[in-house]
DNA sequence: CCTACCGATCGGTAGG
DNA sequence: CCTACCGATCGGTAGG
């Protein structure tokens, strides 16, 4: 009996979640209601504080997921005795793949995050900051390692995480093409440009 | 006197404007208010509207401006005769300089546009996708012609527009580099993945 | 899970 | 340009 309606419990609670990322991602954080999260769950809009506590606790769960995620990706990319452009693409295309298989949660908590309370705002802040400081010492390494261009390393590094948003339109235009093939796209014109 | 008015009553009118684009840059449109808005200008919010007519007419103005300077630049790139590589250089320096120049203009416009009311947030959906093919036209053509690496075009469109969101780091970390190197940072890891 | 409702805040207006 | 105020909507709670 307990049991059941634990499981009962948590599983309203992850499709409230991943309605939450859905409609943060189409309509901003702050211009989504929670009315209209509730209604594309099906009940009203107090229910959903049976499940959830507020508002703010679905974006700080959505953030931090996809933040561990990264961080203990990078952890282990670090780890691995490689070149750097091993480094480089493992990193890459980690991100690809995140972006393609928890699609809206990466994108709002990339484009959402400046709205989580503080003092989250603060903490999360400063975990991207440190990811991309290591992320940046990667390249630097391979540009130390003349395996790179002389380009700026934080300059380089925020191309290419900017550039992974690219993947948006991917899902837009229902796969016109094929997921190895658009990776393939990626890696292609990313890497080819640091290369000496 | 009639002249002295209109002067003044514009001149609050882009003091108004720019402070909207850097307060909707910082907080998103929907979480940005107008008694906010009316503070960072130094009035209380009942006056902003002797110079404005509402909170979407800001970010209206501020997405159309946008549109029209890239419009009439791909108009211009297109006339002309040139290589591929060229039109292609051309169009992403215009971007990093219009990134440079206009920051937060071209920020909110990029990541807030959702937030247009219909009529208008059909048509900028529209003047979006319209950009993005004739940049992939323009991609298309390096590829017929063998300038370019065989990728799909409408991929490295989306790559290109999202990497020029990382000017936004310069802009925090007050230009650490130089502009003109920064431009070349850009070139580089851009071109240099896409050329054969 | 719902109905009923709360205080706070929103964009915007009236009137001077 | 301000004070005073509007109806609407917000996130969230009480109580069943």
């Amino acid at each position: 009996m307990v049991k059941k309606k634990n499981t009962k419990g948590s599983a309203k609670k992850e499709i409230i979640k991943n309605s939450a990322a859905k409609l943060f991602k189409e309509k901003g954080y702050s211009a989504a209601s929670m009315r209209e999260l509730a209604s594309s769950v099906g009940v009203e809009a107090a229910s959903l504080y049976n499940h959830i506590n507020s508002k703010s606790e679905l974006l700080h769960t959505i953030c931090y997921n996809v933040a561990e995620r990264f961080i203990s990706n990078i952890d282990e990319v670090e780890k691995q005795e490689e070149k750097a452009i091993v480094k480089l693409e493992r990193l890459l295309r980690f991100h690809i793949s995140e972006m393609l298989d928890h699609y809206e949660e990466v994108y709002v908590s990339d484009r959402e995050w400046r709205q989580l309370d503080e003092p989250y705002l603060d903490e999360y802040r400063e975990l991207r900051r440190d990811y991309r400081k290591r992320f940046s010492a990667i390249i630097q390494l391979g540009i130390d390692e003349k395996e790179f261009k002389e380009i700026d390393s934080n300059t380089a590094v925020m191309i290419f995480l900017n550039a992974m948003g690219a993947i948006d339109q991917w899902h837009r235009i229902v796969h016109k093409i094929e997921r190895l093939a658009l990776e393939d796209n990626f890696i292609t014109l990313l890497l080819e440009g640091i290369k000496k």
